[in-house]
RNA sequence: CGCGGGGUAGAGCAGCCUGGUAGCUCGUUUGGCUCAUAACCAAAAGGUCGUUGGUUCAAAUCCAACCCCCGCAACCA
């Protein structure tokens, strides 16, 4: 048995859960299951990142104390998270007393690597932030959203000498010591990693009041990066305990997005503490619609919540882990789900898991025990390889199998015809084959494998409700 | 010449690394079956594999140049 630890991305809470989130931890989830189904002890993170003037200001505009805001809304979350059926071992908010202490630790034992250095840039007092040179070009020195010119400003930041580390980083990504996947990732990473400046990572109290103080200094206030990456390793306890047993994570999912924070300040940071790297960093793509990214501007955002309420979990997991590449940016849209629902949920397996019971039901067959199944090699390898789209589409490859195979074996022209001691060998051979593919399915569609798994054990009774009524 | 991804049937994609009859799902058409949720099974139609050139007995696949789409470019799920 080995100990497992995944990982999601922590959401950064001025909003509502988006479907971006739930690819994350839908990923994760199957990730999780599939390594509980080998027998592994497995620890899975999820949280939420809470700090940051935009959360103190939406607070402010909400007039409600921000404490409680970020309550509220990271129960938001974790509401979310259960309704797509995932199932995280620990939540960590960066609010919590225990990783402000320890991030603060964290920060002492990195001190060889910060510096103080003077920042120098356009602000934009309407923003309350720093504008790149080109921003600044484009936008002929006045911010278009606040009709002001910008004004040159000075501030002191810490910064995490990032230069120490990157020869280092180069080879342990090169080396696959720290595994980035998609491959293609790799190459942009690692060019990118040659532009990559020290990172600033604190901001001068005067700007920035809700976050973590910096260690000895109660003029500065640590910036988001620092704070919210140590959460994968504050939540297991660091620096208090050894999180040996866990750490270095198996995997950790991340959005693309952010794909470049998780491999190349957050190894940085790994290594100037002297722990192990994560083995796997997974960077999955983002939802799109008609090919569009969503934005509130364009106004084409999917509620994830919609979709769970009209179809449900099963049928969500179902659409992201399969119709979703693990990797690629892929499109949702309600025609391309509905049509999933329709003729893949409803007709393939719905129906196969109700002619097959019906079929045993008729003709009083039954088993008295589960068959013996093997997790086959091909789909270990994929899920392995973190290919779960792959896997997903090896899994219902023999779903469609078995509705082939009864189409074959015509089981109803066996029993007009009374051969009882064939159909009976038949129906054995299509009641294991059902469980194998259901035991396949499990770490993607946990409900609807449960409810296969207890239809064809014992007596075998058709669902009184299909498994997917057809919409 | 910033970096990266992509261009294959009406749609969405696989195949490319390791050249050898162009494949899958959905949709369309036709046939079969009756155990099942008007479901399931089979067959057919449909492609100059972005363009041009090169290597080769043979190129979707390797090489070169070009065209087009999409991301990223440090507070974005």
């Amino acid at each position: 048995m080995e100990k497992i630890y995944i990982t999601t991305a922590i959401p950064y809470v001025n909003g509502v859960p988006h479907v971006g989130h739930a690819l994350d931890y839908l990923l994760a989830d199957t990730c999780s299951r599939y390594q509980k189904m080998l027998g592994n002890d497995v620890r899975f993170q999820a949280g939420t990142d809470e700090h940051g003037n935009k959360i103190f200001q939406k607070a402010k505009e909400l007039n409600v104390p921000v404490q409680e805001y970020v309550d509220e809304n990271a129960k938001k979350f974790q509401d979310f998270i259960h309704l797509l059926g995932a199932e995280y071992t620990d939540f960590v908010r960066t609010t919590d007393k225990d990783h402000e202490k320890r991030v603060q630790e964290i920060w002492k034992k990195l001190s060889d690597h910060i510096y103080l250095a003077k920042y120098e840039g356009w602000y934009c007092t309407g923003c309350e932030r720093y504008i790149t040179d080109k921003e600044y070009e484009e936008n002929h020195g006045v911010c278009p959203d606040h009709q002001k010119p910008y004004e040159k400003l000075a501030e002191e930041n810490y910064y995490f000498r990032l230069a120490d580390f990157k020869d280092k980083i180069r080879e342990a990504i090169s080396s696959h010591e720290i595994l980035i996947l998609p491959e293609f990732r790799e190459k942009e990473i690692l060019k990118l990693l040659d532009d990559s400046p020290d990172v600033s990572i604190s901001r001068p109290k005067s700007q920035l009041t809700w976050g973590v103080p910096v260690p000895d200094d109660e003029n500065q206030v640590m910036y988001v990066w620092m704070d919210a990456l140590s959460n994968y390793i504050t939540v297991l306890g660091y620096p208090d305990k050894d999180i040996s047993d866990f750490w270095p994570a198996y995997a950790q999912f991340v959005g693309k997005d952010i794909l470049r924070f998780h491999t190349i300040l957050w190894p940085a940071m790994l290594m100037a503490l002297g722990l192990p790297l994560p083995k796997t960093i997974v960077s999955h793509g983002m939802i799109l619609v008609n090919g569009q990214k969503m934005s509130k501007s364009i106004g084409n955002v999917v509620d994830p919540l919609e979709v769970l309420d009209k179809h449900g979990t099963e049928a969500f997991r179902y659409y992201f882990l399969r119709h979703i590449d693990t990797f690629a940016d892929s499109d949702f849209t309600w025609d391309k789900f509905e049509d999933a629902y329709n003729n893949e949920l409803a007709n393939d397996l719905g129906n196969l898991v109700q002619r097959l019971a019906t079929m045993c039901k008729k003709n009083g067959f039954s088993l008295s025990d589960a068959p013996e199944i093997e997790i086959s090699k091909e789909y270990q390898d994929l899920m392995n390889e973190f290919r779960f789209k792959d896997a997903f589409d090896f899994a219902w490859d023999k779903v469609q199998n078995i509705n082939k195979k009864i189409d074959d074996k015509k089981p109803w022209v066996l029993a007009k015809e009374n051969k009882e001691k064939e159909l009976s060998e038949v129906l054995k051979e299509l009641v294991t084959d059902i469980t194998e593919v259901n035991k396949l399915l499990s770490p993607f569609l946990p409900e609807t494998s449960d409810k296969i798994a207890k239809i064809f054990v014992n007596e075998i009774m058709p669902p009184e409700t299909p498994l997917f009524p057809k919409k």
